[in-house]
DNA sequence: CAGTCTCTCAGTAGTAGTACGGAAACTGCG
DNA sequence: CGCAGTTTCCGTACTACTACTGAGAGACTG
């Protein structure tokens, strides 16, 4: 169990690109429960930064943000600060988005039609460690997820991908290079291209993608 | 969402063959809460009579019970009386017993060595329409794998494995260094004993291994 | 045929990890 | 108690990767 001073009010951060959400968040909390808002981010970016100034309980964040969006932030999150707790708010209940953002390692995931009860019931139950899905979200976490999709979600070229099967294979940029007939740098920029894309670029990561595009 | 009237407690139905499980739960919950119990049962079938002629909110239920099952008693309860909310309580923490109660319809899924705090959160959660997941079996839900056994074919240490677990989730080695509250230097070593145990040690390579071991 | 995309390559600078080396503190065991 | 193993830490030298920039060649497109 994660375990909190129950004295000590829930630090929240918001992080939502349109002032109306945050707006109507704040009136609901304020003043209702032992919450604290301690900040406010209008983007993945800034929510990163004010994550780690503020190094709040909770992040309760949007999935569609301008700059980078709530699944690369919560990943991030996630792995540079995993005291801090990622709950989603969106308006979408697709089951796709919801196992990302939970793959990415989410505690959450609430939909914003949600009663003010509901949303500080929430924030009580991630905050004192457990995992909240919203009514209709729920269901997607059960579903049977043979789903092998060979889509591609980054929008990786031919040869981005060739590079992303030597890295995920363990090969050195030098060896990718060699075995491809190009140049070191070239594969760096292939990599760098593959990182933008992707979002976060270390090699656990990309292993991970390759995974996902069944290239190992 | 699923509507309540907020003013009326939320009206719970327990079910445990243990006597003590149940006063524990009693003794937690009386008086504390906008809840009441009103009724126990002590096995499967005994639930399954008791929520049809009290008709609770929620039914609190532990998996391993004679008669009936939990997981049966639950899949009968979201056929006959879908109003009723299952919320499941267990020692044990495995992914088989997770999916297998989620998938017959249960709301949530609680450890027993949770907090009364916590206890309390995840049955309001449950009655407000949401589903609550301790923070131990929240993975399980993420997890698509049967589970093969976690054999340590390489001989790891415990610090050893926390260490891979850090780089498999794409952690520097100065961010592992911050979580473990150790220095660079340290993690270094460890993984270069890692490195040494595991035969060859590129990023991919330690991440398959973190599979294999399940860390990740 | 101008614009965009992909693939290619490079410079420069900084950061991270590898590959040796050594060593001190602590635990548990025979 | 001494020995083995684990965990901790450091120095030094080297390699690999990241981050940023700019740029040329070829293909495809509106």
């Amino acid at each position: 169990m994660i375990e909190r001073d129950p004295n000590k009010p829930v630090r929240l951060l918001l992080a939502d690109d349109h002032e109306l959400v945050r707006a109507g968040i704040r009136a609901r909390l304020e003043g209702v429960a032992p919450l604290e808002i301690v900040g406010e981010a209008t983007d993945g970016r800034q929510a990163l930064e004010m994550a780690e100034a503020l190094q709040p309980d909770i992040l309760l964040m949007d999935i569609s943000m301008p700059e980078m969006n709530g699944l690369q932030a919560t990943s991030e999150i996630r792995r540079r600060f995993p005291k801090i707790n990622v709950l989603i708010l969106s308006i979408y209940d697709n089951p796709e988005y919801v196992r990302g953002v939970m793959q990415a390692g989410a505690r959450g995931y609430l939909l914003k039609d949600i009663s003010a009860k509901e949303m500080i019931n929430a924030i009580l139950a991630v905050a004192n460690g457990g995992y909240y899905f919203s009514s209709r979200v729920g269901p997607s976490l059960m579903e049977n997820r043979p789903a092998p999709p060979p889509s591609d979600p980054y929008g990786l070229t031919e040869r981005e991908r060739e590079v992303l099967q030597g890295v995920a294979r363990g090969q050195t940029n030098k060896e990718i290079a060699q075995a491809l007939g190009i140049s070191v740098r070239t594969v760096e920029s292939h990599r760098l291209n593959i990182r933008d894309k992707a979002g976060s670029g270390n090699a656990a990561h990309l292993y991970r993608i390759a995974q996902e595009l069944r290239l190992i």
